[in-house]
DNA sequence: GCCAACGTTGGC
DNA sequence: GCCAACGTTGGC
């Protein structure tokens, strides 16, 4: 149930709803991107990533006096260990929880907090079905502007898997990814650096294998 | 349909 | 706590 990340919904949100379904993101701008899942697909079909990475903060934080703290540490202490993946309200992020498959891995990125980075591993276990924190009045990611049969947001089910044998910080990623993008190398386009803000990100298969491979590596 | 203003994310 | 980056809104 925790909110991962603090998205609220703009106050000055007026939205009619043509923006939510598709590919396409809300925003018109060309946006900055590096990586070809900001654009429509000429020929439909999105692309078929089949590794995710998905952040939320680990620390307290309130905010209208709810703490939003979900860290993998509260994934794990739950029944099943299985949580639902709610209130995100970034239609990016939205987009890509739609196109997750069952079975799927993703890396839980600690956001937000002492020492940010990627701390484990969890797998999808239901595909995207309806938010119902966006037409719960008192949870802090309400959004008065989305319609019961028309529902704008979406969520997964995540299930935890294990933790790293390491954790693996931001600044050792970037470090990696400097390195690819000078040199070239699997982390060069990754999107924890060329769309930071985005909460939930795709990953290829390299970009995955390469990050698990630092488990066996010391410390950059 | 452009784009300035506003609000949020998230590293530092 | 600061603030750069950038998504979203809404005026025109």
């Amino acid at each position: 149930m925790p909110p991962k990340t603090r998205a609220g919904v703009s106050k000055r949100a007026a939205n009619t709803g043509k923006e939510d379904d598709g590919e396409t993101v809300g925003g018109k701008r060309k946006a900055a991107a590096p990586v070809e899942f900001g654009k429509k697909q000429v020929n439909s079909e999105a692309p078929r990533y089949s590794h995710w990475l998905m952040k939320s903060e680990p620390e307290s934080r309130f905010e209208s006096g709810i703490d939003g703290k979900f860290g993998i540490e509260d994934l794990k202490a739950l029944p099943d260990q299985t949580d639902c993946w709610d209130g995100v309200r970034n239609y990016q992020a939205r987009n890509f929880m739609r196109q997750m498959k069952d079975g799927q891995l993703a890396f839980f990125y600690h956001s937000d907090c002492k020492e940010p980075g990627i701390a484990g591993i969890m797998k999808i276990v239901k595909e995207a079905y309806v938010d119902h924190t966006q037409f719960d009045k008192k949870d802090i990611h309400f959004d008065a502007n989305s319609e019961p049969d028309n529902p704008k947001w979406s969520m997964v089910d995540v299930q935890y898997q294990r933790m790293l044998k390491r954790f693996f910080p931001l600044s050792e990623l970037k470090k990696y990814h400097l390195q690819h993008r000078a040199k070239g190398g699997p982390l060069k386009d990754m999107a924890l650096f060329t769309s930071a803000r985005l909460s939930v990100q795709p990953l290829t298969p390299e970009e995955f294998d390469f990050i698990l491979s630092l488990e066996d590596k010391e410390p950059l």
